[in-house]
DNA sequence: AACTCAGTTGCAAAGATTCTCAACTGGAAT
DNA sequence: ATTCCAGTTGAGAATCTTTGCAACTGAGTT
């Protein structure tokens, strides 16, 4: 796409980057301990093919040490949220789940007949964010930028 | 501010743009009772100023009327959600808090000490964001924004 | 290796939200 | 005005999530 030249978009493409992101060295570099149940829930994530909810995975981390707390797991999950690592999925009332995020910080344009989530990263609307927040007297330190789409009808 | 020559931030002030939209006549379209409790929550909700949560709408609800329950709040914030009347903003770990969504669209930037909700627009954003999900072959039917940021300090 | 302490944890309790179900009611049909 | 019934409600139970706090621990420093 000749847009790319312009804006820099990164779509990611789960398949293909699928080679475990080391989310130790992330935490670490956050300053976030790493601790023997978070080490349990990261593996736990990287190594899942389906979406859990907090329970699900709670169950999974407990037949690895069964010391674990649910707190723990859902004070990580917000923790992994926060930081871009995972991505949090309420579907109509039930619970919230779980899936991994996969390398940098991106934002979501989700597919409102499929429910399929693109991610992508727009340095310009990252800039924008930055200069819009200045002008009101704010520092942002994260933000949560979701676009729900159609696709577009090619057919016509 | 000088900015506003260059990215048009708009600033919204509800008491400006307070013209009630007519929800009874919306739900009734589709195929919804208009009961005692809806009205009273329909009320509260078009004429208040701030992002009130389940909890707080209960309380105004029951001064009217003390035989409504918090179930039937949550349950018409849902409903009332799902036909796009409101927004629902989850701001880090507390309750969700409801919005009306009158008229025009608008952002939010979270102040992450006190909680504070600032709500802004920018179209430099806005179609920004076109772009990108044009690019990705999409066209955005809603989206959400929100920045979480602290006060610069401006004593030093 | 021992020391230190802010960050983290487990637990229990509180808080938030949804669900179940019998009773009730809006509004269409009569 | 009366009847009728699917949609709605209130109450409380169940489920999901966060929080307060004392005890614990990762990892930097000595």
């Amino acid at each position: 796409m000749q847009l790319s030249s312009i804006w820099r978009i990164v779509v990611l493409m789960k398949h293909i980057l699928n080679q475990k992101p080391d989310y130790e060295k992330e935490l670490r570099n956050a300053g976030v301990r790493i601790t023997r149940p978070r080490r349990i829930i990261l593996d736990i994530l990287t190594s899942t093919e389906d979406h859990p909810d907090a329970m699900k995975i709670f169950h999974r981390a407990i037949e690895i040490d069964d010391s674990i707390s649910l707190s723990t797991v859902y004070r990580t999950m917000n923790l992994l949220e926060e930081m871009g690592a995972i991505h949090r999925h309420a579907f109509n009332g039930g619970p919230s789940r779980f899936e991994q995020a996969h390398g940098d910080h991106h934002d979501h344009l989700i597919d409102v007949d499929t429910g399929a989530v693109i991610e992508f990263k727009s340095d310009k609307i990252e800039k924008l964010q930055e200069e819009v927040a200045k002008a009101l007297g704010y520092d942002i330190i994260y933000h949560r930028l979701e676009l729900y789409g159609r696709k577009i009808d090619q057919s016509s």
